[in-house]
DNA sequence: TAAATATTTCGACATTCGTTGAAATATGGA
DNA sequence: TCCATATTTCAACGAATGTCGAAATATTTA
């Protein structure tokens, strides 16, 4: 991913009216959560939350869709992976102090069991 | 971790000069750098790449230690990795579309290959 | 001690950012 | 069409942020 997305996902998440929202909206789901029932659920006024939405949605980090006269928003999963992504490759050439922990949380069992675990290459032939 | 100290940590990455400063001394290695051959690698002003390691480092990011008349600072690779666990947490809850690629990531062995491989845990018993 | 090097701190400035109230837009139902 | 609901947009304000020049602090060397 650019520098330049991964700053605007960075900062986007830097607030934590902003943090909140998006974790409400990745628990929620693929379905979304309508932008008034967001507002209720985090006791923020509905203009200052569309302000938050617009960064959140100008960061590709969720997605409006209207429904009704409500608009759902919903969490977009992989573009966080993608910041993650991007900053574990800091630590690339060698150097697995990041990646490690990060490993070893991706690989916790209460932490999104991967349903169909695939042929794993071996680690070192 | 905190949401204070991801919110910190997440602020202090947010702006591409300290982006650039948090790369470069990830790379460097524990070693680190000292603070004007920073400034000389990413033209940076003295006093405001000064500025920037305060912020980096009141997040917890780096670490300055004087050597001489210089100031090594030194990435602190495991808090950039609790941020990353942090953020990883908000998938958990049986949705692992963040966690996937991120595992997929470390799991590659182009960046931060496993020098040890552990005892795995068998996926599902 | 004095001078040179390395870095930080201070004060000021312009810019950006988040919030608020009021008005505008869009949708669905009577 | 008219009204109610849902959300956004706009303009303005105060607060926070990043940068700059100048001065201060710390360390080494002569």
């Amino acid at each position: 991913m650019e520098s330049k997305a991964a700053i605007d996902r960075l900062s986007a998440l830097a607030l934590p009216a902003r943090l909140d929202v998006f974790r409400l909206l990745v628990r929620a789901g693929p379905h979304g959560i309508a932008a008034g029932e967001i507002a209720a659920e985090l006791g923020q006024a509905p203009n200052t939350l569309s302000a938050q939405l617009n960064v959140l949605s100008a960061a590709g980090l969720i997605l409006g869709t209207r429904d009704g006269r409500s608009i759902r928003y919903a969490a977009q999963p992989q573009a966080l992976s993608e910041l993650i992504v991007y900053l574990m490759e800091d630590c690339c050439g060698g150097r697995p102090e990041v990646c490690a922990p990060v490993q070893a949380a991706a690989a916790r069992a209460d932490c999104c069991p991967p349903a169909k675990p695939k042929a794993r290459r071996p680690v070192r032939a």
